[in-house]
DNA sequence: CTACATGCAAAAGATTTGCTTTGCG
DNA sequence: CGCAAAGCAAATCTTTTGCATGTAG
C-alpha cells in the first residue's frame, strides 16, 4: 500500500535470520516490489527489476518471489486471470481487496469486524483460523 | 453441495434461452459436475466424463467449463494450486470455503452476517457488490 | 573457499486454438 | 441443410528445473 523505507532492512534481517544470502538481485527485486503499489505479476516484477539491472533473469524473479512468499514477505493474490499477482506483506497490517469489475482497479480495505467473524466461523467449524483470502467484486455506484 | 435433480433442466433451459446447443457432451459434463461434491479440476471433470462417454475430449471439457462459467452455472475456485477447481453454482445458495491446511479438505459454510458486512464495505467504498470470493485457511483444533 | 544463487534454455503443466469433421435444431 | 460444437493435435502461456558458472559470507 504505502512505501516503507525499512522494508529493505526487513528483508535483510530475514535473510540473515534464515541463513539466506542477501544477493544483489534479491535486493533489487525486494525494492521493486516494495515500491510497487499496483500488485504486479511475476513478469511485471521481472521487467521492472530488469530495467534497473539487466543481469536479473525471469527465473530468478520466480525463485525470489517464491522465497519471499514462503517467508511471508509477499502475498499472492489470484484474481481469476491466469497470472498470480503479488503485493508486499507488512507485519501488522492486513487488508483485503475490492476489484472494480469494469476497470480492473484494485482497492484495498481493512475491516476488523469481518476478520473477527471469520475467526468465529472457523472456530465454530472446529478450526483455528490461520489465514484467509477475500475479494469483493463490485461496480462503481453513480456512474 | 447437494445433488440437485433439476440441474440438468436448468442447463437445458439455459441453452435454449441463449441459443446454445444442448449437446450430448454438454449434458454429460453438466451431470458430472452436478454429481460431484468435491470441487474437481478440469482434468478431473474430463476423466469422469470420459469414463461415462469416451467420446468426450479434454478440449471440450475446457470449452464447456468456460461456457458454464460465463452463464453462472459453475463457480471457479482458486486454491493457490495451479489448477482451477470448480463447483456447481445454485441460484439461491451461496457459500464460502474453509480449507484444512493440513489435509486439504474443503468445508463449505454460509454466513449471512459476513455477507451483509461485505455489502456494507463495498457500499462505503462507492461500489455495488456484485460478487465475492472468500476462503478461510485453518488448522483443526484438538488434534 | 564452499555452498548456495543465478542465468540460460529446455521442460513441464495448464489452458487455448486452428482446422476438419460431426451432429443439433 | 447450415452453423455451432467437438475432436485432435499443435500452440501458447505461465511457472519450474537441470546444469554450468558466479558470488556472498
Amino acid at each position: 500500500m504505502k512505501k516503507s523505507k525499512n522494508q529493505i532492512s526487513r528483508i535483510e534481517k530475514l535473510c540473515a535470520e534464515s541463513g539466506v544470502k542477501f544477493t544483489h538481485q534479491r535486493k533489487i527485486i525486494a525494492d521493486v516490489i516494495s515500491n510497487s503499489n499496483d500488485h504486479p505479476d511475476a513478469n511485471e516484477v521481472y521487467l521492472r527489476s530488469n530495467k534497473i539491472d539487466p543481469r536479473i533473469s525471469l527465473a530468478t524473479v520466480y525463485r525470489t518471489i517464491k522465497l519471499f512468499e514462503e517467508h511471508n514477505v509477499l502475498n499472492r493474490i489470484e484474481l481469476g486471470g491466469k497470472r498470480a499477482r503479488y503485493e508486499e506483506l507488512n507485519e501488522n497490517e492486513h487488508h483485503d481487496h475490492l476489484i472494480d469489475i469494469d476497470s480492473g482497479e484494485i482497492i484495498e480495505f481493512v475491516n476488523e469486524e469481518i476478520e473477527s467473524l471469520q475467526m468465529k466461523v472457523a472456530k465454530k467449524l472446529g478450526y483455528k483460523l490461520v489465514n484467509h483470502r477475500m475479494e469483493l467484486f463490485g461496480k462503481k455506484i453513480s456512474k
